[in-house]
DNA sequence: CCGCCTCATGACATGACGTGTCATCACTAG
DNA sequence: CTAGTGATGACACGTCATGTCATGAGGCGG
């Protein structure tokens, strides 16, 4: 038994999603959170970057992820065929599963102005990674950037239309449907 | 000859690029710019939302420019047609020109992250006016949200390769290859 | 010429955000 | 047993951003 309740994290992460979820993001303050976790300011501060970063830590590992599976990927796949896998696994276990979560967070990121920046800066972080994997796969800087920002849109897109969709269709085929759609706007 | 010096915007904009440019973004405070500029920091919150937007001021109209040229397009014209030629204007209206002071405004967006958000933020703006644009011609959700990202992506793709080019490229010749590349990409 | 209105700015107060710094104290290694 | 480690508390501080009221020049109708 420590001296302290364990996963203050965790509970911080808890106390702010409810505290979200009933005040809205911006009538919440940091130390209300910490108080409701039972913590202090500073301490939340040590854990999260800033109020904002809270609504983000369950995809804080996805850069990594998908800069792993570039690694590991064969050297003769093809670019869009690597894209097109990766989205599939990423999709599978990343999001998959998560749908009410991520509709929640989709919600509370809209009503927002500083939360939809921050959503920004995620994708582009992924961008980043993809762009990155590409670049050490031997790829020409233009190239790596136009296939990392497809990627993001592909992505982003897709999930849009996923959480949108009111039957179940697995997230895997819309970001093939939609995939075959920039295709055919680019022939 | 009015109450005031005129043009208490502008001094504000000049005095904070200058500060920016003197000490760095995070390290200039909003007392400090508007005592620069001879005004006071609640009148510096009157004309700017806050301390980021100085830096993207001089590009505020480009949605409003998007939208006038996309409704202002004769009916018939194909979607990624259109993309192309209302790139062109933008780049020779807004961009071509202006290399050095965005050559500039880049430095400084890439030492503060803060700067990066609100840059992607610019980005989702102009890609939410092209989505609309298309929307309003009758292009069905995904379509729209799919060109308008892709069309961002073209844009950002193309001017980072225009600041770094040493050469004299014009901007929108630079466009037309990006979006060979990328043509060339999904085929 | 007068009085009223408008509107950009000044002046002041306030609260939230985010950070630096030091103390505390359970646990752990040696 | 002791020294070190590491998460947390406690406190101070500066900046950002906003609400509110006062001020005073210029414009306008009378």
């Amino acid at each position: 038994m420590s001296r302290w309740r364990p996963d203050a994290r965790e509970r911080l992460q808890a106390a702010a999603l409810d505290l979200f979820a009933e005040q809205g993001f911006a009538a919440t303050t940091v130390p209300a959170i910490a108080a409701r976790a039972g913590l202090t300011t500073r301490t939340f501060f040590r854990h999260f970057a800033d109020k904002r970063e809270v609504l983000f830590a369950d995809d804080a590992e996805v850069p990594a992820m998908v800069a792993k599976l570039m690694a590991e990927a064969p050297a003769t796949a093809e670019p869009m065929q690597l894209i097109v896998e990766g989205l599939r696994t990423v999709a599978a276990t990343r999001f998959e599963g998560r749908k009410a979560a991520l509709r929640h967070r989709r919600d509370l990121v809209r009503s927002d102005e500083g939360l939809r920046e921050r959503d920004l800066r995620k994708r582009a972080a992924m961008a980043e990674a993809v762009r990155e994997g590409f670049l050490a796969r031997g790829l020409d800087a233009t190239r790596a950037a136009l296939l990392a920002e497809t990627c993001v849109t592909l992505v982003s897109v897709s999930i849009a239309e996923w959480l949108d969709s009111v039957d179940d269709r697995r997230l895997d085929e819309i970001l093939r449907d939609v995939l075959e759609k920039l295709r055919a706007e680019l022939a």
